[in-house]
Order: C-alpha cells, then structure tokens, then sequence
DNA sequence: TCCTAGGGTGTACGTCGTACACTCGTCAAC
DNA sequence: GTTGACGAGTGTACGACGTACACCCTAGGA
C-alpha cells in the first residue's frame, strides 16, 4: 500500500532531512527472498549479500534476526484487507479471514513464522483489536468474543494447521497403490484415498462431498461450521436463560493435569 | 507402553543374536532433552554429548536431523491413550483428543516440532486411521469424516494454535497498566484485559465466562463447539435431504484466487 | 588366520548469527 | 575552517551448528 513508493522516495532523496527508510528496505527483500525460496532462505547473509552491503551492516537497524522476522510478519500482515464496513459480524468476520488467508497464500513461508514468533508484533496486535471490534459489534459479550478467538485458533490468521503437505490434493495412482497395499494396517486411511480418487475420477465436482482434496473447500468448510456453532451460542446468550456454552463444556473441565498450569501456553 | 524395558534387554543383553535397539536410546535422550530445554536445545551435538559418545556416531542410528525429529515425534504421539472401546463417537474422540492434549502438554516442545515436519511418521499415520474409524464407526460417512478432520485440524493431535505464550493467562497489573494506556488505540484489547483482570479477582471461577483466560477450558470449549457441529451435521445427513455442509458452504467457493492451486499444502 | 561389516572416531568444511572494534561521511557548534 | 559527535557501513573473529569423508577397532564367520 504505498510503501514502495515511500521507500524509493526515501533512498532517492539523498538530500532530504533524514532518509529513516532502510529498515523498511531490509524487511521487503526479506520478504521476497522468503517469497521466491522459503522459511529457509532467509538469513542475515544472504538478504545482506541481495542489498550488496556486508551482513553486519543489517544491525543498525533490526535488532537480529528474531527482529526481523516479527517485522517480516508485520508487512505480510499489514497486506491483509480492512474489515468491510456495514456488514453483520458473520460476513465481516468470514471475508476477513478469507482475505487473511489469501494474503498467507500469497507467502506460503508466512505461516510457518508466525507459528515460530513467540509475542505479538504490532501489525498483529491491530489485526486482534480490529478482529475484537467486529465481534463486539455483532453483540458479542466480551466473554463470548475471546471465547471466539479461541476457537478460531490460527484460522483466525487464515490458515489451518496443515500438516504434512506432501499428502497431495490429487492422490495419484502410485498412491493409491501404496495406500491399497498397506489397506489391511490402516484400513480407513486407504478408504479415504479410494474416495478422494474416485471423486476426482468422477470430474471433480467442487461439491466438498465426494470432491478431491480441495483445501480451499475444507477452509471454507470449517470455517463456517464454526461461525454456525458461534451464531447459536450467540443466539442463546440473548435468549440469556444460561451462559451460552457448547454441550459438553456444561460440567467443569473434565481431564486437567492439575501440574499444567505452567506448562500450558496462554493465546491473547 | 514397554519401549523403556525393551530398549533395557537390548542394551544388557550383550550376548543376545543383535541389539538393533541403539536408535530408541537416541530417540528417549532427544526427547529427554528437549523436555528440560526446549526445541532449541536439540542438537545432535548436544545428544551425542549426553550420550557420552562423538556427534558423528549418531549417524550410524539416523539419517539426520529431519529423521531424528520424525523419531522424536513418533515417541510422543507412541505415547497417547489408545481409543477408548465402547463409547459413542463423540465422547471417543473427545477423551482421546484430550489425552492428546495431556499428552503434548507434558512435552510442551512437541507441538512446534511437529508443525515442523514435512511428512506423517508411522505413528501419526496410525493415530489418524484410529481416529477415522471412530468417525466411522459412528456413522460418518467418508466425506464427512473427512471434513471432520480438516475441521479439527491441530487440536485432533491436542493443541491449538496458541500463539503468543507470552500473554500470561492471569494479567498482572503491569500488563493492566500497560494496555489502559494503548486503550485508545486498541480499545478491544484493552475491555478483554480489563474483564480478563476482573474475573480473576472475582475469585477464579472457571465457568469460562467471567472467569481468567484458562486455556484447559479454553481447548474443551472449542472442541465441544466443534463436536456438536459436527453432531448436528452429522444429525442432518443421516435425514438425507441433502450433503451434510455449514450454512455459508452451500454456495460454491466464493473468493478462491484461481491460481493458488500449487501455493495450498494439503493435509491428510 | 584372514575377511568383513558394523559401530564409534577425528578431522574438516561450509553455514549460520552476531559481538566488537574500526572507518568514513555528514553536519552542528564553535 | 576546524573540531567533534554521530549515524551508517565495514572487517574480522568466534562459537555454534549439521554433516561428508576417511579412518579405526572389534566381533564373528570362513
């Protein structure tokens, strides 16, 4: 949004009362260093070496490398769409995940950083705030917003947590051999590849059910089947006979270490 | 479940025909390290140093890094209860989630090492076949098990994607003080942290609402709000009237770019 | 007796992040 | 015009890291 322009501005005015800039350089070629090699692509040296300048001079202006990162997330995160303005809480809400998640795919790398950060940046913190406005607005109670957020998890931030993506979308035929073969060991898992083959025989019918692997589809579903779960117990809080809460999470918790308390980590 | 004894008799038994079982001792120092110093203590130079042996000797045992991580992750998921016979789907895959949890909770490293991994090990691939024969089992079709899955996502293997630790689950005063000042700027966060502050002082009622941010009944609520989405779906398409979908799903995808095909990793 | 193979060793390379001391330009104050 | 401070880039160096490669040593079979 304008940042590129800035930044030329800044490194071309050579005489302008001060030229701040630089760091905002290093976090962009940062960034699309990552971009064309991924997560492991990026270090000091290298971005130092694509800025032709000598890997220490990257100091004066990040912190380290940890630095570097938060502000790498920073501009990816800042790419993410404004909330729209006048819709309900559950549109609001979708469209801004779904152009979270449009962003992340745009930098496949930005996922697995954010994962590894271990505090908000800033970009972050106004991405949360402005996600918490939406949801209050809707007629969220406080509780029930971070309740939300909980929920969400990092599809908050449009993405799932999808592990192995070796597990291709369109199961080939040596799959599906492999998978055959080890039929009697893992029965159900050859049964979901048989399925996933033969939706994808029958031409791919983006229909979810009997569908190919699509994770858009999948994204999309679970995303809505959480704001559906959310909507009633929103509704319910309004009817206000009880607290609004999932079926089973009426009696206290259930299976609690009762030595975890330190161990477990705290989301916003 | 025995591995300890077995890794025992191989080791005493120096006469025995062979003792192939030099790998788990690697593996068990692994995970015995990382449990006292985290992720970033894992160094093969590290293990081999405890193991009173020279790095390059733990090559013989594994291939590298990677396979060492993938050992250490096999271990821990070797670790979660099996399924639970006998119960009703819902309850069987909420209690083995939960021992999931317990279990990724007493090794707090595990979680980002197994964001880490590129590929399912042989334990992970068994867990999932378990956990989609309960599905199964129940009365889920294929398909929706399979969106079941996806819909879970992480918290099927116990954790949520629980960013930033650093945002202590009980605000101390400091941190009050600190987001009052912001309120201006991020006035959301700051309601959340203020009623965050209030219900803890209230004396800690853990009913979720009103109470601190517990993220032991922050991952049972969640699930639960899962669990019955998935029931009532579930409900729906044995009515048949139509596939079982959220709401929003029924129209097809709406905002996909059409190029992201290759840039969307795909999990089981 | 020798051969072989498997497990442990030693050395070495390239990479990484970064501490520390330096140089060099620019500019304000005198 | 000289000086001195300061911000930005440099050079060198250190201690990690993962791991390739060649070596040894020992036990067991021929």
């Amino acid at each position: 949004m304008g940042e590129i322009a800035e930044a030329k501005a800044g490194a071309r005015g050579a005489r302008g009362a001060r030229e701040p800039l630089r760091r905002d350089r290093i976090l962009r070629t940062a960034v699309a260093i990552a971009d064309e090699g991924g997560v492991e692509a990026i270090s000091m040296r290298r971005i130092a070496r694509r800025l032709g300048v000598v890997p220490m001079a990257l100091y004066k202006h990040v912190e380290n490398k940890d630095d570097l990162l938060n502000g790498m997330i920073d501009v990816v995160v800042g790419e993410i769409d404004p909330a729209i303005e006048g819709a309900d809480w559950k549109t609001a809400v979708r469209e801004r995940i779904l152009s979270a998640r449009r962003t992340l795919l745009r930098h496949p790398w930005a996922a697995r950083v954010l994962e590894s950060r271990t505090e908000p940046t800033p970009a972050i913190i106004a991405y949360f705030d402005s996600m918490m406005g939406i949801f209050l607005a809707g007629g969220f109670s406080v509780d029930l917003m971070h309740h939300a957020l909980h929920v969400m998890g990092s599809r908050i931030l449009g993405f799932s947590q999808e592990l192995f993506d070796d597990a291709s979308s369109a199961p080939d035929e040596e799959a599906i051999a492999m998978w055959s073969e080890m039929a009697e060991r893992y029965p159900n898992i050859a049964a979901l590849i048989r399925e996933l083959a033969a939706g994808q025989i029958s031409h791919e019918q983006a229909t979810a059910v009997g569908g190919a692997c699509d994770t858009q589809v999948e994204f999309e579903f679970a995303l809505d089947l959480i704001l559906d779960g959310l909507e009633r117990l929103l509704a319910s809080s309004r009817d206000g006979s009880d607290v609004a809460r999932p079926s089973a999470s009426k009696e206290a918790r259930t299976t609690a270490d009762p030595d975890d308390a330190s161990a477990s980590p705290a989301p916003i």
